[in-house]
DNA sequence: GCGACTCTACTTACTGGTCAGTAAGGTGTC
DNA sequence: GACACCTTACTGACCAGTAAGTAGAGTCGC
């Protein structure tokens, strides 16, 4: 009994991988078990035993986000701040690469359609990235590396709702996103202007 | 005969006018037929006859955005840019008010889900709102009464971009719009710091 | 000034597809 | 024999879209 091959745990983070990949290219209400059942080779009441509810399956996803964001915050805690922020930046590109958007994009978008279960959630996921973004902007500041108008609140905050528009605005005109960061790095006194 | 109670072209505004906020609230894939033909008191094939495919009222409503948006724009056309920029925020508001998002908010997230000819349209108007925020700042600069580091390009879009996520954080925290907008004015010298 | 025709703007009634969700049964493993 | 992990088979709701019919208002010939 390896416990890398349980198929327990495999089917169920099969399931999860394929969910996320669509809620992010599709968003939640435009993907169905279907989509998972079909392509996973298994048929539909199979994503049903692991996720009764699809709401369950939304909030699971939404739940392994932020697990797995507070160990990339926590993985780079040491890193100084204009690396944390270069980071953030290839994040987005991989997301732009892959031609999707940042789960809080797709989630806040949506949010009026979204069970209040998944709402809650979101909130939460929500407040720690752009919390988040204001720490690295603070840290920046104080360590000298990072000058600005402003507070560190309106700052950051600032640079993730850019950062989130610039991902959705980034599928239809592909300088959107870089243009954004480079904008992004010039505010923040990282590059000479 | 009054053309103004033409019963042709007011069932037909008033879809779209019905449309148009179940689309800003909740999304194009997440309103029926049913949801208007309901609250308009018709039914369900009354809409097909106006709009035959929901793709024909997709298009209809995005290119009545575009033709709005333009006579907006023109109508502000004489206003100092510092003026066109606080109409922009009020816009902003308003939507937030109704707990609406803008939009090329909605329809760049949705943009996978969309018919081609729904994208089409999109793209163009997107296109169209980011030159109208590039322009602002670009006048703004030339006429002295804006300061800020880089290009009028990368200046406008981050303000469009981070307008367009602000608007859709909002939603979750009621601070984010207001925490933007003062944040842009600060990078746009149009305050004391 | 009146019947015949036509057009707009709907209606009723329906189809086929997709959806989330459920119940009951099977199969292999500890 | 109990449990995890599926399957088959189904339900009811909702969806976009269509076909055929109709009420009323305007138009035309005469």
């Amino acid at each position: 009994m390896k416990p890398e091959t349980d198929a327990r745990t495999d089917t169920r983070k099969k399931i999860l991988d394929l969910a996320e990949v669509l809620m992010l290219s599709r968003g939640f209400n435009a993907f169905s078990y279907q989509h998972i059942s079909g392509e996973l080779g298994v048929r539909n009441a199979a994503i049903h035993y692991h996720f009764p509810k699809k709401t369950d399956l939304g909030v699971a996803l939404i739940e392994r986000y932020r697990r797995r964001f507070a160990r990339y915050v926590e993985a780079q805690a040491e890193l100084p701040p204009p690396a944390q922020l270069d980071r953030y930046f290839s994040l987005a590109d991989t997301y732009y690469n892959k031609q999707q958007i940042c789960p809080s994009g797709i989630l806040s978008a949506e949010l009026h359609t979204l069970p209040p279960e998944m709402r809650q959630s979101t909130a939460s996921f929500v407040e720690e990235m752009r919390a988040w973004a204001v720490d690295i902007v603070r840290r920046g500041q104080a360590a000298g590396v990072m000058h600005y108008l402003g507070t560190p609140e309106g700052m950051g905050t600032i640079v993730f709702a850019a950062m989130q528009g610039s991902l959705q605005l980034a599928r239809l005109d592909g300088t959107a996103l870089d243009e954004v960061k480079q904008q992004i790095r010039l505010l923040l006194g990282m590059v000479q202007a």
